[in-house]
RNA sequence: GGCCCCGUCGUCUAGCGGCCUAGGACUCUGGCUUCUCAAGCCAGCUACGAGGGUUCGAAUCCCUUCGGGGCUACCA
């Protein structure tokens, strides 16, 4: 109670941030925000066999490009860090000294294999598995005998008998009884620290008030627990637990490459905003309340609250990620959108993107921004107005090249020769009278036949916007194309 | 196996003992509109995992059960 606010956003980045990483960075970066207090952004890097820098560096990317900006970590700075754990390591070395002088601690000398081997008979005999605690009080002797062994030895946290209770912000009260929360490793052989260790130190040293995190470590809270009694933490200056559900994939399973694209920056590809991710993800285990979907960031900042998060987990339905994205699209200011399609026109080489091109885009964009779902969509959208050598797709050749369309196509020349002002409205009205009233055609006959030879497709923009940013002439040189076919 | 978490339409959710013949959104189906595709509008389909209690009354509280998930590392 009215404690300062700090939360942490602390990924383990041996991966390109997937989507349950993001949807935890969004929760934490929210109610951040939403409170006044700060966000911090902690780089869990202790497993230096699985982390890589070009992935620190793709997790600072992710998080800038999705707007969730951070008081305090790498390239901010702040006054807790440094923000990598790698390069908190003395720091964590003080600590377990003092754990070990305290006796909290002990240097265990068993070796992986006859770990190993102990978990096994543990499982056979149907006992809970966990570390026995033998070495827990070596004499010197023995000590001086393993040490005679050449063997290497972890710094292990000693579990007093007895349970951790502690009260989850989204699960209630939850307890663990130590009988199955064995010794745990706080150093590793080599004398590098473990996550165990690191999270509680960082936690409490950063001065972390609220620790919003996926369900996955829920049962390591016990742990963590333990590491602040050690460091002489007082009960009421621990930080607040509150286990996120998670994100799950269509078949029930963990999201994985297999069931569902889970890396931003594969959504970032396929042309969604930074938007409309974050207002779905925040709809997975979270909602206002009532019936309102669509938030926009800072809604989301003003409407957060951890007491409003589900406790169960949830699927993830690019379906209606896709629907909240083209929401997302059409809410867009012209030159919003503008920005947002660029790189993709460019990527597709649509447009080398010269200022010509970029007013015609400009000029497209109206017309195709309720069409689209994802920016992706959009070379292919205004492809027809940039593409130097034309022609009619070839499943469409078969339905401009029959009697029929030869005489709509004909006589749309000879009505569209005679404008002498070239627009939309204009087109329209020529051809509505020449190939509707006249002709006696059907709309979707007459427009269809013109609209592929203008268009090369039987699926464009509106035929008549699409007519005039074409140009009076392009338009005519193509229906004759079409007409030669 | 043990420990822990979770369980409302296909999916995301609203629901905190009577307002629930369970509401919204996405998907799907049908229709309207319409120059194609969209968008928009209307309609429809479909859910409280099961069984016991408690109560005048339960999706809401309790128990059991079944199902799903996590953890059980010198990963995080």
């Amino acid at each position: 109670m009215g404690k300062e606010v700090r939360v942490r956003f602390a990924p383990s980045p041996t991966g390109d941030l997937h989507v349950g990483n993001i949807r935890t960075a969004l929760f934490d970066w929210a109610y951040a925000r939403h409170t006044g207090g700060t966000f911090i952004f902690r780089i869990e890097d202790t497993d230096t066999t699985r982390v890589t820098d070009e992935y620190i560096q793709a997790a600072i990317d992710t998080l800038k490009w999705l707007g969730l900006d951070w008081d305090e970590g790498p390239e901010v700075g702040g006054p807790n860090g440094p923000y990598l754990q790698s390069q908190r390591l003395d720091i964590y070395a003080q600590w377990a000294q003092k754990f070990l002088d305290q006796k909290d601690a002990y240097y265990c000398y068993c070796t992986p294999v006859e770990l190993e081997a102990r978990r096994e008979a543990q499982r056979a005999a149907n006992v809970a598995p966990g570390y026995d605690g033998q070495c827990r009080d070596l004499t010197d002797a023995q000590i001086a005998d393993y040490k005679a062994q050449g063997r290497e030895a972890v710094v292990r946290m000693r579990m007093p008998d007895g349970g951790t209770t502690f009260t989850d912000e989204i699960r209630g009260e939850v307890t663990f009884d130590h009988k199955f929360v064995p010794d745990f490793v706080l150093v590793r052989g080599d004398g590098s620290p473990l996550y165990t260790l690191a999270v509680a130190v960082d936690d409490i040293m950063m001065k972390v008030s609220h620790v919003l995190r996926g369900e996955d470590l829920l049962s390591s809270t016990p742990r963590q627990i333990r590491v602040y009694q050690a460091m002489g933490v007082k009960p009421e200056d621990y930080p607040t637990f509150a286990h996120l559900p998670f994100v799950m994939g269509q078949d029930n399973a963990k999201l994985s490459k297999r069931n569902g694209e889970v890396s931003i920056a594969w959504y970032r590809e396929r042309g969604f905003l930074p938007e409309a991710i974050c207002n779905y993800l925040a709809l997975l285990g979270w909602s206002p309340g009532d019936d309102r979907e669509n938030v926009t960031m800072k809604e989301l900042t003003e409407l957060f609250t951890v007491d409003k998060v589900h406790s169960s987990p949830a699927r993830f339905d690019m379906k209606k990620l896709e629907a909240i994205n083209g929401d997302k699209i059409r809410a867009l200011t012209p030159d919003e959108f503008l920005n947002w399609s660029l790189p993709f026109l460019t990527k597709a080489a649509v447009i080398s993107g010269t200022d010509a091109e970029i007013a015609v885009v400009k000029a497209a964009l109206p017309i195709i921004q309720e069409r689209i779902v994802t920016l992706a969509e959009v070379p292919a959208m205004l492809n027809f107005l940039f593409v130097k050598n034309f022609a009619v797709a070839e499943d469409c050749v078969s339905k401009v090249n029959d009697a029929a369309a030869k005489s709509v196509l004909t006589r749309s020349i000879s009505e569209l020769k005679k404008l002498t002002t070239w627009t939309h409205d204009s087109i329209e009205a020529a051809l509505r009278s020449s190939l509707i009233e006249d002709m006696g055609l059907k709309p979707r006959i007459a427009f269809g036949a013109v609209r592929i030879a203008t268009t090369g497709s039987n699926i464009s923009p509106p035929l008549f916007e699409s007519m005039e940013l074409l140009g009076q002439e392009v338009s005519l040189q193509r229906i004759k194309l079409a007409l030669a076919l």
